[in-house]
DNA sequence: TCGTATT
């Protein structure tokens, strides 16, 4: 397919180099990409020390590496670009890498394509900007709190500009756009990101700001995730989980009478001990965090035609949870000495089926709720909602998927069963009319609890929830497909205004791609 | 508030 571009047709000469190497493009391990080969010393390509590697996003998935080189070509010569295909099923991921031999290429295709230009099908403008993989940017972006919470970007922007060259700048916002007095500012070097820090830390106090300005360097991915378990752990009492003391275990007991007693069984069977059990079930809690901090979903909904025969959902449907409306950050909430999970689940819908199953079958004194889940069956027959037909049509749909086990954890996981593959997505969008829009969902909701959603209604080939890159936090929207419109339609009817704390999600078909484009 | 994808 031939691309056409009016804007970058700048009649610059092909660089024939490439196209002889197009024949032979395995030879250096890329098997997808347009790359050159090393078999003939004379065509080697030679790239800049400082050569930018280059994420181009918002690409037609029918668009290959040789539809892609002549738009790219016209910046320069390219050393390689790689079209990102899953690594199952091949399917084109929507992005691709690009490296050009000239650093100054990229900067060039940078400018006029960033943002620039919409490609046939697609909604939004072309993206093309460093990768992440070319510095992780976390030697050089800041973390700036105790901002005003009515600055913006811009004012950020300004305050920053003095001390280098600002790459991105992204005020923290909540799922109600309102700022949370905190940005990330990245520079397009170390130093100047030292040089911001040097001279802004503490230099100023905001209007309403509680304390002075900060400018640190922003956590690292490992920083974060081991502050998510710190936090995890010492909200649950334990601030080293290898300093789990029987105290703590016998306080949960205690309120859980009912579910000690399940639990001493077990104990008793040899099974696992109380100790093991809880360390498991932290480690098992931490496995399962994802970005947002949430519990993972890792379920791998693999059954096809997975509408629960006779269910009918209500017409005026509510999930009567804490959901929503308790500011939850991942870890349930604790008030009144209930084990942190209980809450959280109380509607009887359980987000995170998978997890839970899991952890509750070790965990049972300590976490145990009124609904122990030991098995899908228990869980259904115990849940204080089972009466509800929508809710009975979840739980019939809930199924054992584990997240990846912690090394630690191997001996105990091997009494149960193995996790099944991850079945990647094999598809993003239905036929038309198939493809749903929601929006209000909860702030904790990501792919695989949308889908759980959706699930009893039909067939659900993809979901997906919107996710700020720069916070990872839910857009709170996303979008679900079905196989068939009637799904598609039961799931419109039953859940278009069904109220999840204190929000009503609206569901409705997604806007057909070309809606409001004139040819 | 309409498919966001980073080897």
């Amino acid at each position: 397919m031939y691309i056409k571009m009016a804007t970058l047709a700048n009649g610059q000469p092909d660089n024939t180099s490439l196209s002889s190497n197009h024949s032979n493009p395995s030879t250096n391990g890329h098997m997808n990409g347009l790359n050159h080969s090393p078999g003939n010393p004379s065509t080697i390509p030679m790239k800049d020390h400082d050569a930018i590697k280059l994420f181009i996003g918002q690409i037609p998935r029918n668009l290959d590496e040789k539809d892609l080189k002549p738009l790219f070509e016209e910046f320069g010569k390219i050393y390689e670009l790689t079209v990102l295909k899953d690594r199952f099923t091949g399917m084109h991921k929507g992005c691709a890498f690009l490296t050009y031999c000239e650093r100054e290429s990229a900067l060039k295709a940078q400018s006029a394509l960033h943002e620039q230009k919409t490609l046939p099908g697609m909604n939004r403008p072309i993206q093309v900007k460093p990768a992440d993989s070319e510095s992780r940017g976390e030697d050089r972006k800041l973390f700036v709190g105790m901002l005003n919470k009515q600055q913006s970007e811009d004012d950020v922007r300004r305050l920053f500009e003095a001390f280098g060259n600002i790459e991105e700048c992204t005020i923290l916002r909540g799922p109600d756009g309102n700022s949370k007095g905190c940005a990330f500012v990245k520079y397009s070097s170390h130093a100047e990101a030292q040089a911001a820090i040097n001279a802004l830390h503490g230099s100023q106090t905001m209007p309403g700001a509680s304390s002075s300005l900060v400018v640190k360097f922003a956590d690292t991915d490992k920083e974060r995730t081991m502050r998510r378990m710190q936090q995890m752990a010492g909200q649950m009492g334990m601030f080293n989980p290898m300093a789990i003391q029987f105290g703590a275990y016998g306080a949960y007991a205690q309120a859980m009478q009912q579910q000690a007693a399940i639990m001493a069984s077990v104990a008793q069977g040899g099974y696992l001990n109380p100790m093991a059990a809880f360390a498991a079930a932290q480690m098992q809690q931490m496995a399962a965090l994802n970005m947002n901090g949430l519990a993972a979903a890792p379920m791998t909904p693999t059954s096809g035609g997975s509408t629960p025969p006779g269910i009918t959902a209500p017409a005026v449907p509510s999930i009567p949870s804490p959901i929503g409306v308790n500011g939850f950050t991942g870890l349930p909430p604790q008030a009144n000495g209930q084990p942190a999970a209980e809450a959280v689940f109380a509607n009887g819908i359980h987000p995170y089926p998978g997890v839970w199953h899991q952890i509750s079958f070790q965990e049972a004194p300590t976490f145990a709720s009124s609904k122990p889940c030991l098995q899908p069956h228990l869980c259904a027959a115990q849940s204080p909602t089972a009466a509800d037909p929508l809710q009975q049509a979840y739980a019939g749909v809930q199924q054992y998927a584990g997240p990846a086990y912690p090394a630690a954890y191997g001996q105990i996981s091997q009494a149960f069963p193995q996790p099944p593959p991850m079945i990647p997505q094999q598809q993003r969008e239905g036929p038309e009319g198939c493809n749903l829009f929601i929006y209000h969902l909860p702030q904790e909701f990501g792919d695989a609890e949308l889908m759980q959603m959706f699930l009893p209604f039909g067939n659900v080939i993809s979901s997906k929830v919107f996710v700020d890159r720069a916070t990872n936090q839910s857009k709170c929207f996303g979008f679900v497909s079905f196989d068939n419109p009637a799904s598609a339609q039961a799931a419109i009817q039953a859940m278009n205004g069904f109220q999840i704390g204190m929000k009503r999600l609206k569901v409705q078909l997604k806007r057909p791609k070309d809606a409001n484009r004139p040819y």
